[in-house]
RNA sequence: GCGGGCGUGAUGGAAUGGUAGACAUACCGGACUUAAAAUCCGGAGGCGCAAGCCGUGCGGGUUCGAGUCCCGCCGCCCGUACCA
């Protein structure tokens, strides 16, 4: 193909996907000996179409992957489908479509589209976690985990729609109500089956230090989440027994030291001693009430107005003679952390705070600041900063530390009842992993309910508990719950009538373990093949978005854990490197009736935005995330069509850093499309240079050239992708430039265009396979190594170092590369441009070697 | 509420504590064209004739030197355990 004609790049990109495809490029041999690398995005959820989020994560990945290979890895590089959840569930009820037969026609298209990006996938390995194959290894897996202890059975509450009479997850209950019915949501106690994470806690948190490929917030937000706190536990004796026959309360703090500034107990609304005064407490049972419609959400839980209601109940303060505090039933206070229980110190946690200010409760100030004086008092905003205690009796003058270890020792020393008053105790927020989830949509938990036996594993030759086909969605409710086959089996053990489990795991568990599947994805007699996992694992580079942070990579993280303890292979961290990418965000657009308007029916007349068809006014708002609610969306098969994938990902890695968020634009669009047809005619012009054999020696190009190579190089390896893509448009202008220079020797531009390719060919793979063959270059860009720099080309034996006095750059002084301090010194205050801002000698000169000089006047 | 992050020209952004604004977009000027698009060449943070002064969300601090580190605010975003 002639290189002076334009490239077409949806019709060239074609041909080389085809030739790729026929080359089996992107298969990866197990066997292979040279070194590993395993680069993965996370996979997606079959929704449908893709959007343009994939495509930013995509091409991140496939820079990496293509990038690697031409480093002479071996490089694991696979896709497959998160493919059970709600979405699928909701397409069945709405569209009367069975969940299977839509999840597999959205795997089809979005397949067919991600192919059209020109990815360096490994197909041969893809698999949908809805397949039979690997639920089955799933359940596997979880009757492995049940073997080792890894599961407990126990309650815990769920957002109940009483009109629908159903489960209803946190983004179905919209204010305190059921999305669909608008019924008030209730909270339901069910018996669920857990992982338990717990008992890895201290594990998690420890080995995060080990995580340093991964970004620092993500690793910060793991350790807040598992929380690890060191407190105590202590009984507060009760003036009166309560309803439930208790004579105490048992509270978790953290600050044992600010006892002498307690002034409330308060117990959770679902605390037995709350439930127990309900009984007789019309108001409080009603407070309670009130309280759990809130739903089960955190957010919605603690973003709500701190209220509480007095029991009537009195305790005894630990240390006070004849002291005595309110216990209130409050809504703030967190059943499943801790105790359930605390007692409040308004001086020093804002909470208690605004919960004593609206109840009238004292506010004893117990901590200063160190730089305050025993009179301080705390006001409207609680203190919560390091100090010394006061008003504290036998804690005054003492630090925090020691105070918080006063109070343990001795309440460790006094007797309650027959056991010490307190505790020393390590408390986490973080909780069991609840994977039971009551729908049809997900793999199937292999248990068996016998009345007689109890709970019975599914005996692995009967395995897998297959979902039924014949459901119907036709009425709320767990299709399963109501299977007239499916729930009725006999039981494994004693051959009595029993019922099958009906819950489904959590799609959490799916995307627990996906990553060590697809290094043996075939395997059929277990899920995981040890010493290949092991060859493959962790993964090299695995790259997601944020809202992953905690759950998925904490998760994961446990269930490596699990599967090393189950026998399968000993990879506890799967991800040795992660990145984090920002969204896709697009300007959004409203009609005059304030309806959402597509990008695609906005066009601009004299600079005002109006509709394409009606022409009436449109309002530009916000640049928000890509949303279809919003529908400021942009299909990416509009683009890859019209403009190639090669535009679409040269834009994704253009100008915005990878971990932030990126602005879909027009402008953006053209720009990209533009260098690729920039670098397409450059690449023809150069062709016609190559034989030319010039005057000069052309060391400025080569340098360019090599210094160009190593950036690239450093810039991909860190993932800057932005900086990378700058370095290449300045090779180009820098190209560009040389090719205007007759002087220049056509071996030099040969060099330069050949290591061009090379570099970009991760970003652009198309475009380099077409310009690859149009130099005369023999095979496939995809399959060439990546150019090797010539390190004489990139020393300097002068620096040019900028000058400052007093802070403000004032001059520029070139010197040798390696000249002493004093002979700098001198040239530098020899320079008229120093001179005139100097009044006699200076105080201080700094010179910071081939960086900076700075003179103190 | 709590945890985490981000904020730099008109715009996206660059900058191991060391020349703020690389590179790109939009814009302005020029070349080519009957004209336009495309392409090529050049300009450009603000104020100022200039010397220079000011300038990285706001207010403080550390340092010879702060976009970068520390403290306090403001705004936006993510997560908050049944969305994936």
């Amino acid at each position: 193909m002639s290189t002076s004609e334009r490239y077409n790049a949806p019709t060239i990109e074609a041909k080389w996907r085809a030739a790729w495809d026929e080359a089996d490029l992107f298969r990866t041999h197990n066997d292979d000996p040279r070194p590993k690398y395993y680069v993965l995005e996370m996979f997606p959820y079959p929704s449908g179409r893709i959007h343009m989020g994939h495509v930013r994560n995509y091409t991140m990945g496939d820079v990496v992957a293509r990038y690697r290979r031409a480093k002479g890895y071996n490089v694991l590089h696979p896709m497959g489908w998160d493919a059970f959840g709600m979405p699928a569930e909701n397409a069945a009820m709405q569209n009367n479509i069975h969940p299977r037969e839509w999840t597999y026609a959205n795997i089809a298209s979005m397949k067919k589209q991600l192919k059209s990006m020109g990815l360096s996938l490994d197909w041969s390995r893809e698999f949908a976690t809805c397949d039979v194959d690997y639920y089955h290894q799933q359940q596997r897996l979880f009757l492995a985990f049940l073997k080792e202890g890894l599961v407990a059975r126990k309650t815990s509450k769920v957002n109940w729609d009483p009109v629908d009479q159903t489960v209803l997850a946190n983004e179905q209950v919209i204010d305190g109500r059921g999305w669909r019915s608008g019924a008030q949501v209730e909270q339901r106690e069910l018996s669920q089956w857990f992982f338990k994470i717990t008992d890895y806690a201290d594990d998690l948190l420890d080995a995060i230090d080990g995580l340093d490929r991964w970004p620092d917030k993500v690793r910060l937000m793991q350790r807040n989440w598992i929380g690890r706190s060191e407190g105590l536990r202590m009984r507060f004796e009760m003036k009166s027994t309560g309803p439930d026959g208790s004579n105490e309360i048992e509270v978790f703090t953290t600050r044992p030291d600010t006892i002498f500034g307690a002034s409330f107990v308060a117990v959770a609304a679902g605390h037995p001693l709350a439930q127990a005064v309900a009984a007789a407490r019309p108001d409080v049972a009603a407070f309670i009430e009130e309280t759990q419609r809130m739903g089960t959400s955190a957010v919605a839980i603690e973003s709500a107005e701190k209220k509480g209601i007095d029991t009537g109940l009195r305790v005894a303060h630990p240390f006070l003679e004849g002291e005595v505090m309110p216990v209130y039933v409050a809504n703030f206070i967190l059943m499943e952390y801790g105790t359930g229980a605390i007692f409040g110190c308004p001086a020093h946690d804002q909470r208690d705070l605004d919960f004593a200010l609206k109840y009238d409760l004292p506010v004893i100030t117990v901590v200063r600041p160190n730089d305050a004086d025993d009179t301080f008092d705390v006001g409207v905003e609680a203190y919560t900063g390091d100090g010394v205690l006061i008003n504290s009796h036998f804690l005054n003058g003492m630090t925090i530390p020691d105070a918080k270890d006063a109070i343990a020792s001795r309440l460790e020393a006094r007797m309650l009842g027959n056991q010490p008053q307190g505790e020393r105790k390590v408390n986490y927020r973080l909780r069991d992993w609840g994977i039971s989830r009551q729908r049809y949509w997900g793999c199937p938990i292999p248990v068996i309910h016998c009345e007689a036996c109890g709970i019975v594993p599914v005996p692995e030759d009967q395995l897998p508990v297959t979902l039924p086909d014949d459901v119907t969605f036709d009425v709320p409710g767990n299709p399963l719950d109501r299977h007239p086959t499916f729930t009725k089996v006999t039981c494994p053990t004693c051959d009595g009538p029993a019922r099958r489990e009906t819950d489904t795991m959590d799609t959490f568990v799916d995307s627990s373990w996906y990553f060590a599947r697809f290094t043996a994805p075939d395997a059929t007699d277990m899920p995981i093949v040890p010493d290949v996992m092991e060859s493959w694992l962790p993964v090299d580079q695995y790259i997601g978005g944020v809202e992953h942070a905690i759950l998925h990579l904490l998760y994961s993280r446990f269930f490596m854990r699990a599967v090393a303890k189950a026998g399968y292979g000993d990879r506890p961290e799967p991800f040795a490197g992660l990145f984090t990418q920002g969204m896709v965000t697009h300007e959004t657009y409203k009609d005059a009736a304030g309806n959402w308007v597509f990008p695609e029916e906005v066009v601009l007349d004299n600079g005002a935005a109006v509709h394409a068809k009606t022409g009436e006014p449109i309002t530009v708002g916000a640049v928000e995330s890509m949303s279809k609610s919003k529908k400021n969306v942009v299909d990416p098969d509009e683009i890859i069509s019209s403009y190639g994938a090669d535009t679409a990902r040269w834009f994704m890695l253009s100008d915005t850093p990878p971990e932030r968020d990126i602005e879909w634009t027009d402008g953006g669009v053209d720009s990209a499309h533009r260098f690729v047809q920039r670098v397409w005619r450059l690449i023809g012009d150069a062709i016609g240079r190559m034989e030319d054999p010039g005057t000069g020696d052309g060391l400025a190009l080569r340098k360019a050239t090599h210094a160009s190579i190593r950036a690239i190089e450093s810039d991909i390896e860190g993932l800057g992708f932005n900086r990378a893509v700058a370095r290449l448009y300045e090779w180009a202008n820098v190209l560009q430039k040389a090719l205007a220079d007759p002087a220049t020797p056509g071996a030099a531009i040969r060099e330069s265009v050949d290591a061009m390719i090379r570099c970009f060919a991760p970003m652009m793979p198309h475009l380099a396979e077409e310009c690859w063959t149009a130099i005369g270059n023999e095979g496939f860009a995809a399959a060439a190594s990546w150019p090797k720099v010539d390190e004489s080309l990139l020393v300097e034996d002068a620096v040019t170092l900028p000058v400052q006095v007093n802070g403000k750059k004032r001059a520029e002084i070139t010197v040798p590369k390696d000249a002493a301090k004093e002979d700098i010194e001198r040239a530098v205050l020899a320079l008229e441009d120093v001179q005139r801002f100097l009044d006699g000698p200076p105080r201080r000169i700094i010179v910071v070697p081939h960086r900076i000089v700075n003179v103190v006047a």
